[in-house]
DNA sequence: GTCTATAATCCGATAGAC
DNA sequence: GTCTATCGGATTATAGAC
């Protein structure tokens, strides 16, 4: 169990935190393993020794917010109307982006994890369902819009290089304010 | 000019219509060259006859969006309030958006078109001015985080898919009523 | 566990025939 | 204007030495 000079925890740990950091910069299809072995300063090989594919390590980087999805997801369905349900799906959101704020990044409309998800039912299933809690309930046009503005504001804010310096815990009163004035006008 | 048996138009305007469609799909990292020439039915060469290179073929898909970004900043400096300013470049940030669908959802967040950007310093100082104008003027950190909501809300509700279905005039009126109400909040 | 070496593939880009 | 052919380089991934 030797360990390289830089960085703590395991191998596989340092792998995954130098490729969320790549990937957050470059995006997944302009991050190579070469890049991530670089910034570890070890070989490639030596991340194909704890990943057997590209794949696999973007999965593995991905996986900690699809599994609070599903948390979610599960949670939110056993509720009997569908406001309670978007409620509920809305403000666990806002907790998860909070949660992952890096990780959030990384991931938000990148067209490799998008397509990576939809390939594997069990994540496009979450995601799904994830979707259609959050539209469920009979909204006209306005509403429909507004209530993007609202999940991608969330998404997008907490996310935001420009609010880095905000606490987690501000950043979470701030968005929950925001969202529940807006969601008013739904 | 003889003209490919698909799509209408010069050759030039069909080859950035598929880049365009392709970028979206599978962001620029992710789009070949070999894929957009295969979409067009021609060859791989076809398409360097009308770009000298894949950045040149990316900056003339992602131009007609900074040349409004441009003209938008050109018109909000000329205001004397930190406030007007942010008004005039909030509420044509909404008619750009709007304007540029499909493109928007294109080049939003890609990594390729940021670096890209920064590399151009005629672009990376209109982006520069944009973001002053926006969150320009003294605010704490609620309103900060209140404005990403409000300007990444517009940008992601304007390309969000579920909503293509919704006109570019049900869809103005919306961005603006939610804008509206979510300012008073600054 | 990490290395070098290498295989197979794909990329962007160029040259030149037609 | 479009084609084929090809170059050099980078990529994912594997094999095997240490």
């Amino acid at each position: 169990m030797a360990r390289s000079v830089l960085g703590r925890g395991t191998a596989r740990e340092r792998v995954l935190e130098a490729a969320m950091a790549l990937f957050g910069e470059h995006g997944v299809n302009g991050t190579s393993l070469q890049m991530i072995a670089a910034r570890l300063g070890v070989g490639k090989a030596a991340v194909y020794y704890q990943f057997r594919s590209k794949e696999d390590l973007v999965l593995a980087v991905v996986e900690p917010i699809y599994d609070d999805m599903a948390r979610l997801v599960t949670i939110a369905e056993a509720l009997s109307t569908a406001e309670a349900r978007r409620d509920v799906v809305v403000s666990g959101l806002i907790e998860m982006c909070v949660r992952h704020r890096r990780l959030a990044a990384v991931l938000y409309g990148d067209p490799a994890v998008d397509s990576l998800v939809q390939s594997r039912p069990e994540l496009a299933a979450t995601v799904e369902q994830f979707t259609a809690l959050v539209t469920g309930g009979n909204l006209d046009t306005h509403g429909r819009v507004i209530l993007a503005m609202i999940v991608n504001g969330i998404y997008t804010a907490a996310i935001d290089p420009n609010l880095a310096d905000i606490s987690d815990a501000d950043l979470l009163q701030s968005l929950q304010a925001g969202t529940r004035h807006l969601i008013k006008m739904l």
